[in-house]
DNA sequence: ATATATAGTAAGCACTTACTCACCACAGGA
DNA sequence: TCCTGTGGTGAGTAAGTGCTTACTATATAT
């Protein structure tokens, strides 16, 4: 029970990561700074100490998932190696695999977009389109290279993600998963099959 | 500048409307009753007269969404005399345009799923199963009848919404047409080859 | 015209919100 | 041992919040 004396450095950590987790539950205007301190385990005045405004903690939970790569670089790492549909097929596991485990930042990032706060527009900027840009690649030199049919790489590459994401969002926060449980290999391969099959029968 | 006196009838009306453009707008948590007030032009004390609690806003949005089964005949109703690809082509155009004119109930829908309201459980449990049922049956039939590949029909129609309602929502909830502006009909058809005929070279 | 029902209001209640300030506790260098 | 810097708090404040009350204005039926 021995009640720890926190570093700035430590508390300021502590106070973004249960703020992040409030705000993804209930959004940044459904929670409240008393109710981010209680959970901290601190008083109120602490959190203003660190953060002269609530909405300075949107910007800090920006800057920390902005600069943890570590997702990113650990989905490069686990695509190595890979070719044909298996490069798709690990994209897909990965993503709805993630927010299976953890939808904190899918639900932050929506609640970000529909309140009009920065992290979303920022995420958009970097990650998004960073993200896409390599799938757009990727399929642009398929293309290139005569396994995959002419196209516009970018709307092809919005086209798989679509599946993917959606399913992950309506699973997740609009509670599908309470209807449809299918195993995520299951879907993914189906998905993947879709992307580069078709569904016509030859 | 003639100041009419409402029906009860209308005033529930036009408060209902007002408070579900605020709430697509805001959220039901960032959205005061002073401001519905204000903006239909109104005293607070009014809009209680009318709704015991604010929380029976929603109800009545619910209300009013669930039984405007306008747009579904709508779409029905285009949907007749179509086959093949047409018919995942108008379903894709009318969905992407729908939310493109007004992506006020898209908005709607995904502020009451993070806020844990009523409207998005009520939504997913009728009409969104609803089409999706439409679809899968669709589906199963072409599968059925041997112009589709023998697979998961829930699955293959969640794949086919997913592309479409997630290029809807990163285009005007992410902001995405800030980047890519493609017209619907092109998106539309790639969409709908994708499905179709997959990304491979034959 | 008068009565009555109902649309509508001004003002405020009890409570919550983000944010502040004067103050305390204690590790560590002098 | 006494300071001093820093982590931490209790008790506020002003500006909202949902919701209520006591009242007024006006359309309609008699």
């Amino acid at each position: 029970m021995a009640k720890k004396r926190f570093t700035a450095e430590e508390r300021y950590a502590q106070i973004v990561k249960v703020a992040m987790r409030l705000f993804s539950q209930k959004g940044f205007k459904g929670t409240t700074t008393r109710e981010i301190a209680k959970e901290a385990g601190i008083s109120e005045a602490i959190i203003f100490k660190h953060f002269a405004k609530k909405e300075d903690l949107y910007s800090a939970i920006i800057d920390m998932q902005c600069n943890d790569k570590q997702g990113q670089s650990f989905l490069m790492r686990r695509l190595e190696g890979k070719e044909g549909r298996d490069v798709f097929r690990e994209i897909a596991a990965f993503l709805i695999q993630m927010h299976q485990e953890d939808p904190t930042f899918m639900k932050l990032l929506m609640f970000s977009a529909l309140e009009g706060h920065k992290l979303s527009d920022i995420f958009i900027r970097t990650r998004a389109i960073e993200t896409l840009d390599y799938l757009a690649k990727h399929i642009a030199r398929l293309i290139k290279q005569g396994s995959f049919k002419k196209t516009d790489a970018y709307i092809a590459a919005r086209a798989f993600m679509g599946m993917v994401l959606h399913y992950s969002m309506t699973q997740e926060i609009y509670g599908m998963k309470r209807f449809f449980r299918t195993p995520v290999t299951k879907v993914v391969n189906i998905f993947v099959d879709i992307f580069f099959e078709g569904m016509e029968a030859h």
